[in-house]
DNA sequence: ATCAATGCATCAACTGATTGATACAATGAT
DNA sequence: ATCATTGTATCAATCAGTTGATGCATTGAT
């Protein structure tokens, strides 16, 4: 069997991003494990339909974030870090939930704060310590 | 004394992006209070070098998510459901998903994260409607 | 030494998001 | 009733991000 990975061009999500989420699943569900090698660039590519320079995209940042390791002519394969860059992303998400339980917010609430979050567009910094400031009442 | 709101144009974030995020620290911080009254989209676009519309932006998102409330001539003020505790809870959603977003995780990942992490801690009444993903989570 | 397989780099075209400008609609004060 | 003030809608121009195509660089096998 080989890889299942889907691409959809209506998604929204641009098409890298979703073969890199993929694989990251795979890695995550054991479906791929440390040391596996992953479809070339070009073969995975023609199977989508996609080019080769989106699958590219997605196998740098997997690369960027520990998740593979890829040498020119032997290819791209899980690397051994890939299961620690899974348990940061769960740790993130755990502190989250503690700080937002302190808020007292039930779990669906919790939920929809995360699904109002992923809406909007920010994708970097929120972060904006501000100044003093007084009240601008007006007339 | 006006609001102390600044916008840097090279910073990657959207003009109207950092326009509302410091509101929203502003009423966070509670140098803006329920019922005072921002800036009329004129005077701070004038204000920051921006066109009235970047204002204008800001501020709908901002009365989609219930922190302010317009009304034609009266001008926009801070909402009654402009609670601190809720707007510390959406900087937190904000944070946290700007974090694992960094580690390039897709929103349906990230939920199913966040619906990991409620598991594990307080086993309160983890009920969520039926969504698509199982995720058996190893590790 | 040569070759072929594999990832990498570059760049023009395309697409969607954001802005700025302008005109419009509503509404409270007079 | 009128007017000035405020938010809203629209739309072309601009900008950033993504893709697809092509060629280059590296490297293991022979």
């Amino acid at each position: 069997m080989t890889l299942q990975i889907e691409v959809d061009l209506t998604a929204g999500v641009p098409p890298y991003e979703q073969i890199r989420s993929q694989i990251v699943a795979h890695v995550s569900a054991e479906r791929l494990r440390v040391g596996d090698r992953l479809p070339t660039i070009r073969a995975l590519a023609a199977d989508l339909g996609v080019a080769a320079g989106t699958v590219a995209r997605a196998y740098r940042e997997l690369e960027q974030v520990g998740v593979v390791t890829t040498r020119r002519r032997s290819g791209t394969v899980v690397a051994a870090g890939a299961v620690a860059a899974d348990i940061l992303a769960r740790q993130a998400a755990s502190a989250f939930v503690a700080t937002v339980r302190a808020a007292r917010l039930t779990d669906d609430a919790i939920v929809d704060l995360v699904r109002g979050a992923l809406l909007e567009p920010t994708p970097a910094g929120d972060r904006q310590e501000g100044s003093e400031v007084a009240h601008p009442d007006a007339r």
